[in-house]
RNA sequence: GCGCCUGUAGCUCAGCUGGAUAGAGCAACUGCCUUCUAAGCAGUGGGUCAGGAGUUCGAAUCUCUUCAGGCGCGCCA
C-alpha cells in the first residue's frame, strides 16, 4: 500500500508548478511515507507535503490538500486526511489493515527480512581482544553489538563475514609466556615476580596444564634475575631475553601452549555467549619485516614506492594528511622493528583485497584516536576511506547491589564475561548490552537482569511472548473442534485487537532502519513497545471466552505479535522463551 | 591546549537525516487476582529538553557560544 501511495506522490510532484527534476528528486530522496505512530493519525501517513514545501518555498497546506484530492481520485482507501502542519493521514480499507496477519502467518520467521542491502558484501571485525587473558565484560559489550549488527545486515539482504583479528605476533605474548613460565618456576626465584607480567590465577593454571606434558630444567636460575632494570618496562623485556637464552625450545613451546589455551578459552566464552565467527585472522599470518614477501614488507614497501611513506630519524613514517590526522605515525621504529600500527595497516590492505563492499570495525571508544590514521592508510594504499566504518563501543558498567563493581587490574582479577554468562545468562547478557546505543555509557545493573519486575525489560519481553506461547496452548485445547484455516478468518473479528495490527506493521521499517543506522537498541524499545500492547490487551480481554466467531481471528492476530517477537529477539541473538 | 562523545522527569533511559500535545520504566500515591502465567494491567502527580544566541512557517533535533562530565592525544598494544 506505501507503494501505491508513493507512486501516486510522485505524479503528483512532477504536476506541481514550479518544480524541476532536481527538486523533485531532492523532495523524492527525503521524504517518508510510513505506517503512522498513532491510530489516530490513521493507518498511514506521509510528509512530503512538508518536505516539498520547505524545498520549493510553498504553503505545506495547500499542497496537502491537493495531495489528498489526488489520492482519493485513486479510489483505493477509506479516507484521506490532511492533519497538523501538512501530514496527509489514510485510513485503510479493513481487508488491506488486516492483510498484515495473512502475512506473517505466510512468511513466519522471514517475517521483516529484506532485500534492502542488494547482496552488498560486509566484513564485521569485533572482539579481537588480545590473546593475553579471558574476555572480560568490556568485550562482551562489543561482541553483542557486533554480532547483533552482523544479524541485522544478513537479515536485510547483505552478505556478511564476521572476523575476530588474533593478535598473536609481538611483544604482549612475550610477556605472556614469560609470565607463564615465571609463575612455573616462582618459588626457585625467592616469590620474584616482575610488576609488568600478566597475573591472575589464569596464568598459573597455564602454568600448570603445561607442565602436565612439559618439564621445566633450567641450570644456572640465578642468571634469569640478576642486573634487572629498575624500569619495569626493560625489566620485562630484559626477562624475556633471559628466559629465552636459558631455554629457547621450551620458551617456544610454552609460547605455542599458552597462546593456544588463551584463545581456546575466549572461543569458548564467545560460544558459550552464542558468537560465531566466521574467521579468525591471525596477526602471525601478515608475517614479519625480515621476509621480503610478507603482507606487512609489501605493504610498507608499495608505501613507501607511492611516496607515502618516508624515513626520518632513523625510523619510516607514514603521511596521514589525508584523514586529517594530527601528525604522521610511525611504521618502522628507529630499532627496525615494526609497530602495531604496522601490522594493522597491512591487515586493513588485506582486508580490501579481499574485494568486500564495507568494512565495519567495532573498537572500544578509547580507540577514537586511532580512526584516522588507519584511514589514511587505506587511502595511501589506494582505496577510499570510505570503505570503512568504525563503530565505537563505550565501557560498560557493572553495578550490583547498588554499587559499581570493581575492574581490578592490579590483581590481574576481574569480573569476565564468562562471571556474566554464570551470574545472569547468555540471553539476558546479551539484551542488556543491546539495551542503549551502543556509543554510550553503559551502566549495566547485574541485579535488575535478575529481578522479576516489569522494571526488567528482558523478562518483560519474553513474559509476553511466553503467555501467548501458553495461550495457544491452552486454545488447542479447548477449541480442538475449530479448524484453524487463515483464509477462512473474517476481517472483522479481530476484536479490539487494531492497535496490536498497527504496532506489528511497523517491524519490517524497524528491521530496516535498525540496519541502516546500524542501531540494534531500537529493535529492543520497540519489543517492549509491542509487548506493553499485548500486556494491556492481554489483561482486558478474556481470549479465551470470545465466541467462535471472532477468537479464530484473534488468535491468528496474537500468534502474529508472538511471531514478531520472536523474529526481533532472534536478530538480536536471544533465544524467546516459551514458559516462564 | 587540541580532538571525539555526553548533558531530556527525583533515578535509568527513548526521541536527534527539523514536523502533530516532549515519551517509557522505576520511585511516590490510588485501584485491579473465585476465569487464559499479577514476572501483569489501569490511573494520578512530576519537564526553563544544561544556560544563552542564531537559522526556520516550525528546533530536544541544525549552527555558534558558555558551563558541566567522560574518553583520547607514544617510535605502547
Amino acid at each position: 500500500m506505501i507503494e501505491a501511495v508513493n507512486k501516486q506522490i510522485k505524479l503528483f510532484l512532477t504536476s506541481i508548478e514550479g518544480s524541476s527534476n532536481d527538486s523533485t528528486q531532492a523532495i523524492l530522496n527525503k521524504f517518508t511515507t510510513s505506517i503512522s505512530e498513532d491510530l489516530k493519525n490513521g493507518h498511514l501517513t506521509t510528509n512530503v507535503c512538508m518536505v516539498a514545501a520547505s524545498i520549493l518555498r510553498l504553503n505545506p497546506k495547500e499542497l496537502a490538500e491537493n495531495l489528498e484530492k489526488s489520492l482519493k481520485k485513486l479510489n483505493k482507501f477509506k479516507k484521506v486526511e490532511v492533519a497538523g502542519p501538512g501530514f496527509v493521514n489514510i485510513t485503510l480499507h479493513r481487508e488491506d489493515f488486516v492483510s498484515i496477519i495473512k502475512e506473517i502467518m505466510k512468511l513466519e520467521e522471514d517475517f521483516g527480512k529484506s532485500d534492502i542491502g542488494n547482496k552488498k558484501r560486509v566484513q564485521i571485525e569485533f572482539v579481537s581482544a588480545n590473546p593475553t587473558g579471558p574476555l572480560h565484560v568490556g568485550h562482551g559489550r562489543g561482541a553483542a553489538y557486533g554480532d547483533a549488527i552482523g544479524r541485522i545486515l544478513k537479515s536485510t539482504g547483505h552478505y556478511v563475514e564476521k572476523e575476530y583479528y588474533i593478535n598473536d605476533a609481538g611483544r604482549q605474548i612475550d610477556i605472556l609466556t614469560a609470565s607463564v613460565l615465571l609463575k612455573i618456576i616462582q618459588k626457585e626465584i625467592n616469590d620474584f615476580f616482575p610488576q609488568n607480567a600478566y597475573k591472575g590465577t589464569y596464568i598459573e593454571l597455564i602454568g600448570k596444564d603445561f607442565l602436565q606434558n612439559n618439564k621445566i630444567k633450567y641450570n644456572d636460575i640465578g642468571i634469569l634475575t640478576k642486573n634487572l632494570a629498575s624500569d619495569p618496562e626493560k625489566e620485562i623485556d630484559q626477562i624475556i631475553v633471559n628466559l629465552k637464552e636459558m631455554d629457547i625450545e621450551i620458551w617456544n613451546l610454552a609460547k605455542a601452549f599458552s597462546l593456544k589455551s588463551i584463545i581456546d578459552s575466549i572461543k569458548s566464552d564467545l560460544k558459550e555467549f552464542n558468537v560465531n565467527f566466521d574467521n579468525w585472522f591471525e596477526e602471525s599470518s601478515l608475517g614479519s619485516l625480515e621476509s621480503p614477501v610478507s603482507e606487512i614488507t609489501k605493504s610498507i614497501n608499495k608505501l613507501k614506492q607511492d611516496e607515502e611513506a618516508y624515513e626520518k630519524d632513523g625510523a619510516i613514517w607514514l603521511n596521514t594528511d589525508s584523514s586529517g590526522d594530527d601528525k604522521h605515525r610511525v611504521l618502522i621504529r628507529d630499532d627496525g622493528r615494526a609497530t602495531y600500527f604496522a601490522s594493522d595497516v597491512a591487515y586493513h590492505k588485506n582486508k580490501v583485497d579481499r574485494g568486500f563492499d564495507s568494512l565495519i570495525n567495532v573498537w572500544g571508544a578509547d580507540h577514537h584516536g586511532y580512526i584516522k590514521r588507519i584511514e589514511a592508510s587505506i587511502e595511501a594504499l589506494g582505496s577510499s576511506k570510505e570503505i570503512l566504518k568504525v563503530k565505537l563501543v563505550q565501557f560498560a558498567n557493572l553495578f550490583k547491589s547498588g554499587k559499581k563493581v570493581k575492574m581490578s587490574t592490579r590483581s590481574g582479577e576481574f569480573f569476565t564475561l564468562r562471571d556474566l554468562i554464570g551470574d545472569i545468562g547468555t540471553d539476558a547478557a546479551r539484551f542488556y548490552y543491546l539495551s542503549k546505543q551502543a556509543d554510550q555509557h553503559l551502566d549495566f545493573d547485574l541485579d535488575l537482569a535478575k529481578s522479576d519486575s516489569k522494571e526488567n525489560i528482558f523478562y518483560y519481553i519474553q513474559y509476553a511472548h511466553a503467555r501467548i506461547f501458553s495461550l495457544e496452548k491452552k486454545f488447542k485445547e479447548t477449541h480442538s473442534n475449530l479448524k484453524m484455516n487463515i483464509d477462512s478468518i473474517k476481517n472483522n473479528g479481530y476484536k479490539k485487537c487494531d492497535v496490536l495490527i498497527h504496532e506489528i506493521s511497523k517491524y519490517p521499517n524497524i528491521i530496516n532502519k535498525s540496519s541502516r543506522t546500524l542501531q540494534p537498541h531500537i529493535i529492543i524499545f520497540y519489543l517492549r513497545d509491542l509487548s506493553q500492547l499485548f500486556h494491556s490487551y492481554y489483561n482486558d480481554n478474556h481470549v479465551l471466552s470470545e465466541s467462535e466467531e471472532n477468537i479464530q481471528s484473534i488468535i491468528f492476530c496474537l500468534s502474529a505479535v508472538k511471531q514478531t517477537i520472536a523474529n526481533g529477539l532472534k536478530v538480536l541473538g536471544i533465544t524467546p522463551m516459551q514458559k516462564m
